[in-house]
DNA sequence: GTTCCATATGTAGTAAAATTACGTAAATAA
DNA sequence: TTATTTACGTAATTTTACTACATATGGAAC
């Protein structure tokens, strides 16, 4: 949590606010640019609480005052995140919901930034670079994740393969042993047949790598476990935005492996991507 | 671009200041951090020029007063430290690669938020509504994001499919009509083989919605085109960001979807949710 | 319920900060 | 030099933020 955004902080934060506070902290995540911009007597009017009120809330959140809050306030909203605490509703237009669902993605990219576990990122690297085989499996929505998981990985000179299929994975997992790796992407983690086929192979002495939510059985099972914790959302209209988060970790990870290999394995990415060219119409630029 | 960075104004606008002016510049430059945090008085004294210097100084550079540029000045200092030079390189470790990775999503995601035609969404929405029949069409990492297309837009109740192989979109779309919607996926959209497949299905009367960058070839031969440009990386070791904003593209139609379909459609969608249940080991909370 | 205590919130006054109006000084041109 | 513009500062005004203190509110003990 080295950098966390202020914005952020003010909503984890607003549970435990009272009354007054609450209403400051409303105010501003409202509508969090203007607030950058205010006195804190317009503040204090549109939030309805006296100005000592204001001042006191920004204290809480370990700035100066007001105006020291301000500009904290106002870095925040430049890393991109503007608007966290607005749900998509019924009466929304596309200028509205638009940049919500945008937003609501930022957001959680940006949570997820600050919070994963950068040794277990390694150490999914080390067994990646390790691994004689990979096999990326995941249902549904993962089972996208999971096929552009090959499509990034097979770069790197790997036998890689995805499966959506659960007979298949069974069947693979059945037959997998040392050297393997079997890399499970689930949002829940607790789909069962996942589970029993992470728990096969693994019985089988592979290495399970599982990207899901923490204190999920699916990481029980797993060898190391990349855990990722998107905030459930509950608005019917809201986007899932796991999956985005899970490709966004992979890209990490094929970074990771990038790097690991050094600067002789460059060449080979570059004929890949040559390869493409004959497919296209050249720009002209 | 409409927000250059203030610090690159001031140095630039730097020959063409009067004497007094001058030394405020230089005093901010010489501690631009320190500058977002100080009194109009304390930097005057800095500076060696009285308060009101400093105020029109102020207001030379376009903003309403001191306060209004030391936010400015703040905002500038965090773009320059944050999206400025991210990229990767071959000395960063897990710990500096992680957030660049992120950052760069984020950072792509606020741009095409800040760019995206309303106008559009609104039209493809409009011909999503009306659509007998829906395919998604995508190669490599596209066709991923059609896959997660298909996952998305079936729950609508709607005939959809997505489809990665190019002889199968070629006889689809030499059997499309009209009611029928390709909605095509290309982050280049200059892949030949996809562009006649778009030509025939236009030719044969079914509406083309192309989600690809601007001025491609295959937006020529779309009924609509969903224009998105995300800045090309040159980067070896950078992730494909285009991929990514695709897939949150593909969220807000869907939303919009959803909205225009009303209150009454929400139950359809909590039967689908609720239908994998028994798949899934509950969890305790 | 009443009393006591702690916490929460507001009022009013004060200090600080920023801006404006205006006057003087410097610079430029005739 | 002198007229005139531009640059800059002083001092007053206005706005903004903060502090000290008073009142209110909500529990807990009785």
């Amino acid at each position: 949590m080295q950098h966390q955004n202020l914005v952020n902080i003010i909503t984890d934060a607003l549970p435990g606010l009272n009354k007054s506070e609450r209403k400051v902290a409303e105010a501003i995540l409202s509508d969090p640019e203007s607030a950058t911009g205010s006195s804190i007597a317009s503040l204090a009017k549109r939030a309805n609480v006296s100005e000592p009120s204001v001042n006191r809330f920004c204290k809480r959140f370990n700035t100066a005052g007001f105006p020291d809050f301000k500009l904290k306030l106002a870095k925040s909203l430049v890393s991109g995140v503007r608007f966290v605490n607005r749900n998509v509703d019924p009466n929304d237009t596309v200028e509205s919901y638009t940049p919500k669902i945008f937003d609501s993605t930022i957001n959680d990219l940006a949570l997820i930034r600050d919070s994963i576990d950068h040794s277990v990122v390694n150490a999914v690297v080390d067994q990646l670079i390790q691994a004689k085989r990979v096999y990326f499996f995941g249902l549904g929505t993962s089972g996208s994740v999971a096929r552009d998981a090959e499509n990034k990985f097979f770069r790197f000179n790997l036998p890689v393969s995805f499966h959506d299929d659960v007979l298949m994975m069974r069947m693979l997992a059945s037959t997998g042993s040392a050297g393997d790796v079997f890399f499970v992407i689930s949002h829940t983690g607790r789909t069962k047949e996942i589970i029993d086929i992470a728990e096969i192979a693994s019985n089988n002495g592979a290495t399970v790598i599982a990207l899901t939510s923490s204190s999920s059985p699916l990481t029980a099972v797993s060898s190391i476990a990349l855990e990722v914790d998107v905030p459930e959302n509950t608005d019917e209209y809201m986007a899932m935005t796991s999956r985005i988060v899970h490709l966004v970790v992979l890209d990490v990870l094929a970074t990771g492996f990038t790097l690991r290999r050094g600067p002789d394995f460059l060449p080979h990415l570059e004929k890949i991507k040559n390869s493409l060219k004959p497919t296209r119409y050249q720009s002209k630029d």
